[in-house]
DNA sequence: TCGACGTGTTTAGGATATTCAACATTCAGC
DNA sequence: GCTGAATGTTGAATATCCTAAACACGTCGA
């Protein structure tokens, strides 16, 4: 099977530097066309993180333990580094390879959400201010929540797959999980699993506000 | 740095092969001893895959389009694979490469936590209480996070696999994810691939605290 | 017992990756 | 306009990878 990887290599050396000829991969057999998925820029992507991490080639092959000439010629996609030096390479940073090869970098998805941006759901005594309006491909979801005095979830318990935490920034709230109940206060925190049936239900006399967090997103 | 793999490859090939001399990696500096994370086994990795789809080396090196003395080098570690003819030999199975490097080899749990039972890591200018002491199974880890003016998790930007996402409760804080900085003030929030390299700098003049969470646990 | 296959391993040599050193460029500071 | 120090690129030499072909061993059936 041919490997178009390397054959682009090969075209670009020729083109450059030398006239050499080239003996193709296999005589024989025909590849099969490219069934298979394409190979990551590995160039591209080492250059952008380099960048992001604001080192130059010879900062990074220093701490690599490789040389600028080789990072140099990964970047351009002149060679095909070894899983080695790759690793090598990668040692510069707090990565692994496979992060390295799966981390989409050109994907700009939304970081930022200004107070005025979270989507707000349930008005009245509960509402819920949530981080990122889908949560497609998220493995997350961060909420802001208010709970008026007297607020409750209800009686008949909530219950779904997934997990939860938070933790109480202000009042006070009487959580029951799984027939267990306790109050918690400012800095207290609870986590379990979302399976259990739980209520929670504002028994103070000042507004309650929680930052919690569930995974996935069930909202 | 040394690399090694390589060396031990060369060992065995000393061993077995030739008594050609073996120049070390760089005369000079010494190696900065094994910080780095070690290199997934790819020989046992490879063979354990192979059989357990039934192939035959040649078989495999067929699929994949290099030979079977290849295939038998990979799996003895006597070689460090190029990613492009790794990519090719993984072609043979329905797997990629970061997956095929990331394989793995193979109650009442506790809900309610009072804040002084959270568990507090780095005591200066920057503090983290974690919800829960050990994260074994857990698929979130939740955290209150306060940074005292100034603080800063530096210019080596952290990156590490999961997501993560945060409301900041009091303060500011400055964040850099993948490049792009911005400044946070209560209310705000942020969501971001944890790969991406990213930075928390608390430029006010006050705490900064943050309710954050991130998936998996990282701690 | 023998050959014809199957397996994984090894070897020599050509192809590719990596290093080392030099080159070209940019940019700050004078 | 000069340096000097930084950057990324390149060519030649060397080390490593990859292939092709042979090797050694085991199994099976005649």
């Amino acid at each position: 099977m041919l490997n178009i990887l390397n054959t682009s290599i090969i075209v670009c050396r020729m083109a450059k530097d030398t006239n050499r000829p080239y003996r193709r991969a296999h005589g024989g057999e025909a590849p099969p066309a490219g069934l298979e998925a394409a190979l990551p820029d590995i160039g591209q992507r080492l250059r952008e993180l380099r960048m992001m991490h604001g080192h130059s080639q010879r900062e990074l092959a220093k701490r690599a333990g490789v040389t600028n000439g080789t990072i140099s010629l990964i970047e351009q996609n002149r060679i095909s580094p070894s899983i080695g030096s790759l690793k090598k390479v990668l040692d510069g940073f707090p990565i692994s390879i496979a992060d390295f090869l799966t981390l989409d970098l050109r994907h700009k998805a939304k970081v930022f959400y200004a107070a005025k941006e979270l989507r707000e759901i349930g008005s009245g005594a509960i509402s819920f201010k949530l981080v990122g309006r889908d949560t497609q491909g998220r493995a997350l979801q961060m909420m802001h929540e208010r709970y008026q005095p007297g607020a409750d979830t209800g009686p008949d318990m909530l219950s779904h797959t997934g997990e939860e935490s938070g933790i109480v920034v202000a009042g006070l709230i009487e959580l029951t999980v799984g027939g267990e109940t306790r109050t918690l206060t400012s800095g207290d925190a609870y986590y379990f699993d979302s399976r259990l049936p739980h209520r929670y239900r504002n028994t103070g006399t000042i507004d309650c506000v929680i930052v919690s967090a569930c995974t996935p997103p069930s909202f």
